[in-house]
DNA sequence: CCCCAGGTAGGCT
DNA sequence: AGCCTACATGGG
């Protein structure tokens, strides 16, 4: 395997840029605690930051925590490999998705091992609302509770304990935006303060699911996104509404969330975890306008609704 | 003003 | 068990 970086005086360089594209490790979906000004990319977790820049086509990573951020951005794993696999797979399926064009566009994404409370609290406030308003909430988390830290003459916030965010109540998560999720949130503290990260990690994917969805706001969903973002499992597949559409696109019909979830698995198998990040990240760019759900799909159905409708022949035959 | 957003819990049959 | 729906809140 090829390495793609290397460490000099506590900076990460990646040379490697096809297998690392730091504006699609962010913009998939995966993590919720980063912004952005100009071209320098900030990335939040626990009590780290990393800085990123682009310099002469390779990326330094700045950081008070180098060592972390290799494991959290998954730096030691061949995602060449991963994604030859991924080719060699869809090469042997006939989906209406071109697998070249799909990792063309997003290739550069890696899954990150991010930290356990961080993932679950992100997630648990993931559900039913947007990408943006979650952004914010995190960002409020941070700000109202953690410490106030700097590295490199940049201001940042530690994510809290649990200890912390356990005395909150259901006013300060309302207050963060969280919607009527704060309910769920104020439990779920004192329900993570009788778990062990350290065991979790022993158990079974299957077991580890089972468990994470006795959690107060955490549903199948959730647990997969928690399974894959931060435990690191490939053997998942998170089904939202975007993977729904998805699947309407690659298998031709639509049936439920579990069945959805079963089928995805077989298909993909330990490769799961990557193809559903690069199949979501794809999705959501609106790069597909020819699969159904999309505006054009949409404008042709009405067109040929109407078509139909008007014409004399077929109108004895057309039934509301 | 409508609709939607990386779903889930609780109540219903 | 499986279906159905309310759920806050800000942005488009």
């Amino acid at each position: 395997m090829e390495k793609i970086y290397t460490i000099k005086d506590n900076k990460i360089i990646i040379t490697k840029t096809d297998d690392f594209d730091i504006d699609s490790i962010l913009n998939c979906g995966q993590i919720f605690t980063y912004y952005q000004t100009n071209d320098i990319f900030y990335v939040l977790s626990g009590d780290y930051l990393a800085v990123i820049k682009k310099e002469n086509s390779n990326y330094i990573i700045y950081s008070n925590n180098t060592d972390y951020f290799v494991e959290f951005f998954d730096l030691n794993t061949d995602y060449s490999q991963i994604k030859s696999k991924i080719k060699k797979l869809f090469s042997e399926k006939n989906y209406c998705y071109d697998i070249n064009d799909i990792l063309n566009f997003g290739g550069g994404i890696r899954i990150l091992k991010q930290s356990f409370l961080e993932t679950v609290i992100g997630f648990v406030i993931s559900a039913n609302n947007n990408i943006k308003r979650i952004i914010n909430s995190m960002k409020y988390i941070r700000e109202n509770l953690g410490q106030k830290l700097e590295f490199d003459n940049n201001i940042y916030y530690s994510f809290p304990s649990l200890q912390v965010l356990a005395n909150q109540n259901e006013h300060f998560f309302t207050s963060a935006g969280c919607g009527y999720r704060a309910k769920s949130l104020v439990k779920i503290c004192k329900e993570l303060q009788n778990m062990d990260y350290k065991i979790l990690q022993l158990l079974s994917t299957e077991q580890l699911r089972t468990k994470l969805v006795e959690l107060s706001g955490v549903g199948g969903k959730v647990a997969d996104c928690i399974l894959l973002f931060c435990f690191y499992r490939q053997d998942v597949f998170p089904v939202d509404t975007w993977i729904q559409k998805i699947y309407q696109d690659l298998f031709l019909y639509k049936t439920d969330v579990k069945s959805m979830r079963t089928k995805l698995l077989q298909e993909f198998g330990n490769l799961a975890g990557y193809v559903q990040q690069y199949l979501f990240y794809y999705k959501r760019s609106n790069k597909i306008w020819f699969c159904q759900d999309t505006p054009i799909w949409q404008f042709a159905k009405l067109w040929c609704v109407t078509f139909i409708k008007n014409t004399p022949i077929q109108k004895q035959f057309y039934v509301l």
